[in-house]
RNA sequence: GGGGCCGUAGCUCAAUUGGUUCAGAGCGCCGCCCUGUCACGGCGGAGGUUGCGGGUUCGAGCCCCGUCGGCCUCGCCA
């Protein structure tokens, strides 16, 4: 029986007791059926949730016998009256659960082939066939709830920075192709044949030009392409809310971007971040926790102990402390019950995780009560240690009967990519990550260039338009490794969120940086010859920053893969099931592109 | 570009050292029955070229080589 669908009354995750006694037309899609040959109960669902429907052959023997050929994901319109439910027959796991609909009439909008794989959270399905009936598996709750939230969090952005005086401004998504940093997406000219737009990794530059165009407070939800491999947390196309203000130093910045962050927490969440966030320098983050985007829900710091190990005769110790390097080590409060087979033995065993990020080995003592309960080390590695030196250990450290230390000695560099490895790993597997905790924090003073010994070259940290702090200014011609930059990084439980700096708005800042950079006058002016320009004719002091939205989103839902924030993401090889895409294109195509193609065709 | 794991029914998985259960289970699906279910229940049934190609073997889901695809990971991601 034909129904006016068009006149829905709610959503079927809507209905409750209030409704009760009143007529409702609904839509949606069939959840799951319950025939008992008389009764028939039908779940449908919406976007907002599930509510039961009663099909009562005695009452509405049409509806009824429409009832018994539904099938799942069929989608239906209905209208009938909502009832309380009898007592003792209430659902509590769903929100309509207490009232029911009793269907007067009903009508079949569409039939649907069996679905793949059920429409229901924690079912477990590959990947691959999840993104292949991608229309499907966005029908899961779930997906339903990350991609809402996902528009709310991106309304609170638009609310939140038009409220600041923020303009939302367009950049070019073809665009010039930039040297450094990821590899490029490229779009081939059919107008300038053998020429090439890129897809643009950020709108940096184009932002800084904003700014210089006096627009002076610019915001941009964007998307951005880069052309590298994927992970879990990483997809070749990605969205950034992309910041810059003028006449701003690097405080207000900080504490505009963190405003934000806070209110969405708190509309999001209902959690009230610190005001301000709290700081932590790069040297600090790289000395305590190795890395510099420190996840500080749990302890585990570093200590530096090369001094005490390189008296040991210890040579794991002595000979990277000999050429410069460092021993340290952190305290696993009560891992001397850790077994032998879990630090070094299995397959998934903390030397095995070491060892396939380039550590030699894991060196590790454990500690236990000896004569008059003084700290006595255990294992291999324990012969090394003097009692004096045992003593100078445990102070050092902290470690007493009970706790085990976990060392690693190489370069300062892979010092702490091991332990920072280690931590997260120790953390991870003796439960001691917090539930609930929310630890945001910036990291500052970066340094503004790190040194490439395979190509003998200066790189930029952060990205070549960042500033140096003024008072390094000197460093850059005598010790340009010294120099820190203006910028800082949003870190959260251990996730980059966000980034950004103050950038150079002197051109002969510019240039010298280029300089250090490898960059001759010449190619600067080939490649950035109109930011070159741009600041010779009156540019403001400025600087911004850009938040990574699908992580955002990821960790407001707790989420542990960007393909869960994504409507219709792509696979680890850049593909996407569902489109088939990317696919061979005609030989006009590539004619009129003025392009042939290297690889022969298969099959 | 490198390393690891994986690919068996629509989905998730099992199948001893290669051998008479070498194709099975749960869910789903189809049919019949069932008036208060919500993981509905009962009875019956259909459904597989074990990703693809080659090799070893008397015999391959299992071993070897290649290939395609997926996931994890190192490199990469200014």
């Amino acid at each position: 029986m034909p129904l006016p669908y068009n006149q829905r009354t709610c959503y079927c995750g809507q209905v409750n007791e209030s409704l009760i006694g009143r007529s409702v037309l609904l839509c949606g899609w069939v959840a799951t059926r319950r025939d008992h040959g008389g009764m028939v109960f039908i779940d449908l669902r919406d976007r907002e949730g599930i509510v039961q429907l009663k099909f009562n052959p005695e009452t509405d023997p049409a509806a009824h016998e429409t009832a018994g050929r539904l099938r799942s994901e069929f989608c239906v319109a209905v209208r009938g009256e909502v009832a309380a439910r009898p007592a003792g027959l209430e659902n509590p796991q769903i929100a309509s659960g207490r009232v029911e609909v009793n269907v007067r009439e009903i009508d079949l909008l569409s039939t649907s082939e069996t679905p793949r794989f059920p429409i229901e959270d924690d079912v477990q399905v590959k990947d691959e066939t999840r993104l292949e009936f991608r229309f499907l598996d966005l029908r899961r709750p779930a997906m339903q709830r990350s991609l809402i939230s996902r528009h709310r969090a991106v309304k609170l952005i638009r609310d939140y920075f038009n409220e600041g005086g923020f303009i939302e401004i367009e950049t070019p998504f073809l665009t010039k192709s930039t040297p450094e940093g990821a590899r490029d997406f490229l779009v081939p000219s059919r107008k300038q044949a053998g020429s090439f737009y890129a897809l643009p990794q950020s709108p940096q530059l184009f932002k800084q030009l904003l700014m210089m165009s006096g627009f002076d407070k610019y915001m941009q939800i964007v998307r951005c392409f880069r052309d590298e491999d994927s992970r879990k947390d990483r997809q070749p196309e990605f969205t950034q809310l992309d910041v810059e203000m003028s006449f701003v130093q690097m405080d207000d910045v900080l504490r505009v971007a963190e405003g934000y962050l806070r209110r969405v927490w708190k509309e999001l969440l209902g959690v009230t971040l610190p005001d301000p966030f709290p700081r932590m320098t790069y040297a600090q983050a790289l000395a305590e926790y190795g890395i510099d985007r420190p996840d500080t829900r749990y302890d585990l710091r570093i200590r530096d102990v090369t001094d005490i190990c390189g008296r040991t005769d210890f040579r794991v110790f002595t000979e990277p402390v000999g050429r410069g390097g460092a021993v340290r080590c952190i305290r696993v409060p009560g891992g001397a019950d850790i077994s032998q087979n879990e630090i070094e033995k299995a397959e998934n065993s903390y030397q095995a995780i070491l060892k396939g990020i380039g550590a030699g080995g894991l060196p590790y003592l454990k500690v236990e009560a000896g004569d008059g309960g003084k700290p006595v080390f255990k294992t291999g590695v324990a012969k090394f240690f003097s009692p004096e030196l045992a003593a100078e250990l445990c102070a050092a450290t902290g470690a007493a009967p009970g706790d085990a230390l976990f060392f690693a000695a190489d370069t300062i560099d892979n010092v702490c990519k091991y332990l920072a490895r280690l931590r997260e790993e120790v953390a991870r597997r003796r439960g001691l990550i917090p539930e609930g905790l929310w630890n945001f924090l910036w990291i500052v003073d970066f340094p503004l260039l790190e040194y490439h010994a395979d190509d003998q070259r200066y790189y930029a940290v952060h990205h070549p338009f960042t500033a140096p702090m003024d008072e390094d200014l000197p460093l850059l011609a005598s010790d340009p490794l010294k120099v820190r930059a203006k910028a800082y990084d949003v870190v959260v439980n251990g996730v980059e969120l966000a980034g950004g700096s103050i950038r150079i708005h002197r051109a002969d800042v510019q240039s010298r940086v280029f300089e250090l950079l490898a960059l001759t006058p010449q190619e600067a002016e080939l490649k950035f010859g109109f930011l070159l320009r741009a600041l010779r004719h009156g540019p403001p002091p400025h600087g911004g920053f850009a938040m990574g939205v699908d992580r955002m989103v990821m960790l407001l839902n707790g989420l542990d893969s960007l393909l869960d924030t994504f409507s219709f993401p792509k696979t680890q090889e850049g593909y996407c099931p569902l489109t088939q895409a990317p696919s061979p294109v005609d030989e006009k195509q590539l004619r009129e592109l003025h392009i042939r193609s290297a690889t022969v065709e298969r099959k």
